[in-house]
DNA sequence: CCATTGCTATAGCAAGAGACTATAGAAAGT
DNA sequence: ACTTTCTATAGTCTCTTGCTATAGCAATGG
C-alpha cells in the first residue's frame, strides 16, 4: 500500500470521475487508474463501481475510505506539529542550571523567553554542576548551566561570564578597607554551605590557593540562609558577588573584595553536541548571552519581583 | 512524504538503531539512512539524535511519532475491514423484493442466510417492481426481485421462477370443479388490490388475455386483508398461488387453478450489471436460487414462524 | 441508425526513485 | 593504538511510475 494511492484514491472519490480526480492530483488518468487498480488488487476488492458517467464507492471502498481519511488527517497533523515546533510555537525545554546562577540570570531569562515564546513549556531545574553533567548526558537536560572548566568529549561548554566571589559580612563588623586579603580569612568566623556542595568546595579550593584554612563556625545549605545568619552577626560568608548584590539593598550586609588571588570561577552553558537542540534551546542560548551583557552593564541590579512560571525542581 | 519513509522511522524509533531496524524491515542500512534523511528534510528538522551508539528521538521525532502511528494504525484497519468485507464477516445487503415474493421466498431464505453470515447487516424492503428497478439503478440497492420480463440495458436479470397465479374462494362458495376457465372470472365477485398496484395491473393484465373484465366488488392495498375479506364471503380473489398455499392452512378459504390461458408471470434477481456486488450479495444470489428448488419440491410448505431480524420498509 | 461524445482500461516507452555494494569516517570499547 | 560498531556518502542498477496514444464501451444527439 502506497500513500499516492490513498491520496488518488481519495481523490476519486471526492470526485466520482477518474479523469477529474486525476486533474486535480496533476497526473494523467491512465497513472491514476493503474494506482487505483493496483490498489484493489493488493485489497482484493473493487473499491470503486464504474457505473459509466458516474463512479461511486462500494462497500468495501466506503469502509477503506472512512479509515484512509483519518490517516491522511493523522500525517497531515505529523506534519503540522513538527513544523509549529521549528517555528518554536509548541515544544518542551529543560534546563538545568547552578541554583546561584539560577537566580540572577534565569530570573530575568525566563521573563525575556517567555514573551518571546509564550507556548514553549519551559522547566528551569536547579542543580548542582554535577548533575547537571549527568542530566545533559542522560538526555534529561536540553541545555545546562555549570562551572568551567569542564572537558567531556560529548559535551560542548559556551563560556558565559566570570563569577566573582565575595565575602559577605555584618554591617557592623569593622572592615579596614573595602577590600581584603585571603589570608585573613583565616581569623574570620565563617558560615558555609555544607562540605558535599559544589559550592563550599569551590570556597574551600580558592582558600586553599591561597594557603588558609577556613574557619567555619556554622553551616547551612540554602544562600539565603547563609545570608540571614551573617546579616544577624554568625559570621560572615563566601558567595558569587552577582547572587549577592541584589540582596545588598537591605543594608543589612556589606559586601567586601577578596584578593590575592581573587576567587573566581567560570560558568558556561553546556549541551550535548551531537544533539540536535532545535529553536527553542538555541534561541534560550543566545538570550543567555545579552541577558548577562545587561547584568553586567547595570552593576547594582534592582531585585526582581516579577512572579515567573517556571518550575525549579 | 512516502509511506516507506514513515514505515522505516518507525522502525528506527522502536529499535534505536539504524543497522537493526534496516534488517527488521529488509532494507540494507544506506537505503534506511537515506530515506530517514529525507523524510528530515522535508520536515525541515531531525527526528533523531545519532548519539554514536544510541539513536533517539528529537522532540520533534517524539511529536512526529505519536501522530505516524496513528496514521499506520488507520491504514491497517483500512486494510481489515476491507478484508473483513470480502470475507463476508461485515458488511451491509439492502435487498428490494416484491411484497409477494417477500413473504414465502425471503422468510426462508432470511434465515438461512443469517446462520450463514451473522455479522451482515441484511435489510429487505418489500417494494413494487417499479421501485425496485428504480432502487437499482439509483444505488440504493444491491439485489433486487422483480418481475420478468424486464430489459434494461444496465441492469442484469437472472429468471428465478414463474409465479401462477391461482383464485381464491371463501370455502362455502360453490365451484364445479378444481380448476377454471379465465372466462368464468367475468361473473365472480373479486376482492382485488387497488389499480395503482403492481398485483392488480398483472391480474387486469390477465384478464384482457382472456378477454374478460373482472368484476371488483372490493379494493383492499393488503394481500392479507384481502385473504381475509375473501374468508369472510366478500368475494373471490386472484393472487400468486405460492404466496397463499401457507395461508390455506387454516381451512377457510379455497384454491382453484385458473387455465386458458394459465395466468402467470416470470421472476427473476436484478443488480446492476457493472456494480461490483460483493461476496454477501453473490451469496444471497446462490440462497435464492437453492431456496426456491426446496420451495417447489415441498409443494405444500408449512408456516415458517421464526422472528426474522430484517426491517422490511 | 450511425456518429459523436465522454469515460476508463491497456500498451509501450522514457525517466526517476530507491535499493544494493563498497567505503569513508567517527566514536566507543579493548 | 587497535578493533569494533555504527551512520553517511558515492556509484550502479533495477523496478516503479508517469506519460502518450489508443482501444473499448456506453450514452447522447442528429
Amino acid at each position: 500500500m502506497e500513500l499516492r494511492q490513498i491520496h488518488y484514491f481519495m481523490a476519486v472519490a471526492t470526485h466520482q470521475n477518474f479523469s477529474r480526480a486525476a486533474e486535480h492530483v496533476h497526473v494523467s488518468q491512465p497513472s491514476l487508474s493503474v494506482q487505483i487498480s493496483g490498489l484493489e488488487q493488493e485489497l482484493g476488492t473493487r473499491l470503486f463501481d464504474r457505473l459509466g458517467r458516474k463512479v461511486v464507492l462500494t462497500q468495501a471502498g466506503e469502509l477503506f475510505h472512512t479509515h484512509a481519511e483519518r490517516a491522511l488527517r493523522e500525517l497531515e497533523q505529523a506534519a503540522h506539529v513538527v513544523h509549529e515546533l521549528h517555528g518554536a510555537r509548541r515544544g518542551r525545554l529543560i534546563v538545568g542550571a547552578l541554583s546561584t546562577v539560577n537566580s540572577y540570570l534565569i530570573t530575568p531569562l525566563v521573563t525575556k523567553f517567555k514573551q518571546r515564546f509564550p507556548d514553549i513549556q519551559l522547566q528551569v531545574h536547579a542543580l548542582p554542576s554535577s548533575e547537571v553533567v549527568s542530566g545533559l548526558l542522560g538526555n534529561r537536560l536540553d541545555l545546562g548551566i555549570c562551572l568551567l572548566p569542564l572537558a567531556h568529549p560529548q559535551l560542548t561548554m559556551v563560556p558565559l561570564l566570570e563569577e566573582r566571589l565575595a565575602l559577605i559580612a555584618p554591617p557592623d563588623m569593622k572592615i579596614v578597607k573595602k577590600r581584603m586579603r585571603m589570608q585573613d580569612l583565616a581569623f574570620l568566623p565563617l558560615v558555609l554551605m555544607p562540605v558535599d556542595y559544589c559550592l563550599r568546595k569551590m570556597v574551600e579550593a580558592e582558600c586553599a590557593k591561597a594557603g588558609v584554612h577556613p574557619k567555619v563556625v556554622l553551616e547551612m545549605s540554602s544562600p539565603d540562609g547563609i545570608l540571614e545568619a551573617v546579616a544577624e552577626g554568625t559570621g560572615a560568608t563566601i558567595l558569587p558577588e552577582l547572587y549577592v548584590r541584589p540582596r545588598l539593598a537591605r543594608g543589612n550586609l556589606q559586601l567586601i573584595d577578596l584578593y590575592d588571588p581573587a576567587p573566581r570561577h567560570g560558568v558556561g552553558l553546556a549541551f550535548l553536541t551531537k544533539r540536535y537542540r532545535g529553536p527553542a534551546a538555541e534561541e534560550f542560548a543566545r538570550l543567555c548571552e545579552t541577558t548577562i551583557r545587561e547584568l553586567q552593564s547595570r552593576p547594582t541590579l534592582p531585585r526582581v519581583t516579577a512572579v515567573h512560571s517556571y518550575r525549579a525542581g
